[in-house]
RNA sequence: GGGUCUAUAGCCAAGUGGCUAAGGCGUGGGACUGCAACUCCCUGAUCGUUGGUUCAAAUCCGACUAGGCCCUCCA
């Protein structure tokens, strides 16, 4: 299994911290607002992560978290008329009902910022005793040249950083590089900390999540690539400092997603939420366009490339519908075939999404073929169903009764004799049964 | 200015040193079928430009061109 690690720039074979476990956390959303459809390739991504790593066997940890106290908050919430923590709440759980209709759940940790405070505090202190941290009217800040890595995933340093520095408005930095670990707030919701009331800042709380979820350091830290600095450059920066550690092995980031060309923005009026884009996309329909394309790279959304995704997802569901058909009819043992070894050298060269997609057509081929010439057809069902359920492809057949075989069944027979009208009455109401 | 990624047929997109450069969509042609749906077969590119390394490069190195993203919390 090799990884591509944005902290190296290389593809690099996995290795657990632990043998047979993988410990995995993704920057979540700030629930300030709906997600939109940008939000969603980290999801999608790292569902199908989760599942290639299950199919391998790991025991997977995947936790992802919420922001949930931040000033966008605030700024929702005067917008509402409402407070904070209704605004968290109103949009965690509207996100959740996104993982649900993206069919994307494996998430199994899921931190919220709120249920954190005390660990920040002592975080902080930390890295202020030990002299990275200062505090100055109330505002923390790291001293981000007291660590001579800074930069290290990014590849930037410190004194290219600095004049390239847009102009500075901090003068209470000692540094114009230096980033808050905690701000003073006079309104909204504020937290009352060792350095007064005000509310964390927004790197930090990631570093300690991770640290009370898993100990120091994890296996994978993924999130989109915009993340890739600041944030998680300052993640490492202060678990260098506390930790001697870049907190993950393997760092994972994932590309953008825009639309018709252009970046999504507000300004451009072409934000897509990911809960009206459902509405118009069935979620396999999303996943396979999203997979069509490496995870690490940008991916334009056209309605073209949806166009082709629904006739890959109708090709796939078409065969399945005929084998799941004849399966039951014929009685069938099926789900005999838990691994692929081509699946494999595909999926194990850094998440090979888009070769796994034509493997995965080159098997519904070969499907209809078999099923055409009625062949075994069996084994290639089950393979197609193991890459399915990688990529988090969900068809659902109505399980058919034994009323319905025999309509079936005489369907058939009436073909046979050349009886069409009663042929195709008969498929009339296999078709109204969507049996077929 | 710094960092980073990308450039492959009409469109999307694999391939990172070696037979005739995957696959999908589209186009055009054909097969199967009682009709239809589904399905299947055939059909296209010397890989941004330019130097170099090598017996051999889309694949490595240099230059150039074009494009994407990032450069802090902050109004």
């Amino acid at each position: 299994m090799k990884i591509y690690n944005t902290l190296t720039d290389k593809k690099e074979a996995f290795i657990p911290i632990t043998p047979g476990k993988v410990t995995m956390y993704v920057c979540g959303p700030t629930v300030y607002n709906y997600v939109h459809i940008g939000n969603m390739r980290p999801v999608i991504t790292f569902d199908m992560v989760y599942n290639y790593f299950k199919y391998l066997g790991y025991d997977v940890i995947y936790a992802s978290n919420f922001t949930d106290v931040n000033e966008k908050i605030t700024n929702k919430a005067i917008e509402l008329g409402i407070v904070e923590r209704e605004v968290a709440d109103k949009f965690i759980k509207a996100y959740l009902k996104d993982l649900e209709e993206y069919n994307c759940t494996k998430i199994n940790k899921r931190p919220r910022v709120i249920d954190h405070m005390e660990d920040i505090f002592q975080f902080i202190q930390r890295l202020i005793d030990k002299d990275f941290a200062y505090c100055v009217n109330g505002d923390v800040y790291f001293s981000v040249e007291k660590i001579k890595e800074y930069g290290v995933l990014s590849n930037q340093n410190i004194e290219e950083l600095k004049s390239g520095q847009r102009i500075e408005i901090n003068p209470q930095k000692r540094s114009p590089l230096d980033f808050a670990l905690w701000r003073k707030t006079s309104s909204g919701e504020q937290f009352e900390s060792p350095w007064g009331k005000g509310i964390p800042g927004w790197h930090t709380e990631c570093v300690v999540m991770i640290n009370k979820l898993f100990g120091t350091k994890i296996d994978i830290h993924g999130g989109g690539i915009d993340l890739k600095f600041p944030h998680h450059d300052n993640e490492i920066a202060q678990s260098i400092a506390l930790n001697n550690n870049y907190i993950a092995n393997y760092w994972m980031h994932n590309g953008h997603i825009n639309i018709n060309g252009e970046k999504m923005s507000k300004s451009l009026g072409n934000y897509v939420y990911a809960k009206d884009f459902i509405k118009e996309h069935d979620a396999n329909e999303i996943k396979l366009a999203i997979f069509k394309t490496h995870y690490r790279l940008p991916l334009n959304f056209t309605e073209k490339l949806f166009d082709e995704a629904k006739i890959l997802n109708e090709k796939i569901y078409s065969a399945l519908k005929q084998a799941f058909l004849i399966i039951n009819v014929s009685k069938l043992n099926v789900g005999n075939i838990k691994k692929d070894k081509n699946l494999e050298e595909i999926m194990d060269d850094d998440f090979n999404t888009p070769n796994l997609i034509s493997y995965l057509m080159d098997l519904v081929k070969q499907l209809n073929i078999e099923m055409r010439q009625s062949k075994e057809f069996v084994n290639t069902y089950d393979r197609i169903n193991l890459i399915c359920s990688i990529l988090g492809l969900k068809y659902k057949f109505k399980k058919l009764t034994s009323e319905d075989i025999t309509l079936y069944n005489d369907w058939q027979k009436a073909r046979k004799n050349k009886e069409y009208e009663i042929a195709d009455n008969l498929r009339k109401k296999l078709i109204l049964k969507k049996i077929i």
